[in-house]
DNA sequence: ATATTAACTTTGTATAACAAAGTACTTTTT
DNA sequence: AAAAAGTACTTTGTTATACAAAGTTAATAT
């Protein structure tokens, strides 16, 4: 596989993952109803895509109430955000690449 | 969707197809035999990806004899290379926007 | 008690990826 | 001339993935 192409992560390849992957890079906390909102994605879906990062290490999740309503926070992991930024990184240099 | 996820191609989510529209995005003509090196792709699964892309006019297939071996070039058509640098561009900005 | 909310899990369907085998046509080798 | 090999597929079948919709659980609010 040429290069940079190979050095992608399989698990970015769904826009959903993308997604969630860079509002978690960017946010410290995210919950499960700003999530579903920003994103646009039924409960069953988001939940098994964050089932999958979270599978591999990537996030994080925090139960926890906030008054008395339950509330779900993900949050990226150490691992993750060096795997996204490794992949950021592989994205960047293969438009690089090929706008040179 | 969040902003720039919004914009992404949905062709383009896939490897095999970035793949191939990174090396038809700069080089003029590029043939079956080097594509299956390059992305390290059976045959089957070159041709149905390259056929996924020539289906929505990304992609052109020129065949042709060099010397006496039959020789299938593809080409990217300007339509697929509006639509990849603009893909490209999508995950220029949101990669600066997670950058700053 | 009943309804509502949050966050899932389960179920079912449809699509996609892929390898492997088969096909057609030609060329090279024996 | 017959057999083997190369090119570029197509077909077949399996496995994986994505997704919506409906069902579930547990708590809270009415």
């Amino acid at each position: 596989m040429s290069s940079y192409l190979a050095e992608f992560n399989k698990v970015f390849e769904s826009r959903v993952r993308l997604g969630m992957m860079s509002l978690l890079v960017v946010q410290e906390q995210v919950d499960f109803g700003q999530i579903k909102e920003i994103l646009q994605l039924s409960d069953g879906n988001l939940a098994s895509h964050m089932a999958a990062l979270e599978k591999i290490g990537f996030v994080e999740v925090r139960k926890q109430f906030i008054g008395k309503k339950p509330n779900t926070t993900y949050a990226i992991t150490a691992q993750g955000r060096a795997a996204f930024l490794e992949h950021l990184t592989s994205l960047e240099k293969l438009i690089k690449q090929i706008q040179s």
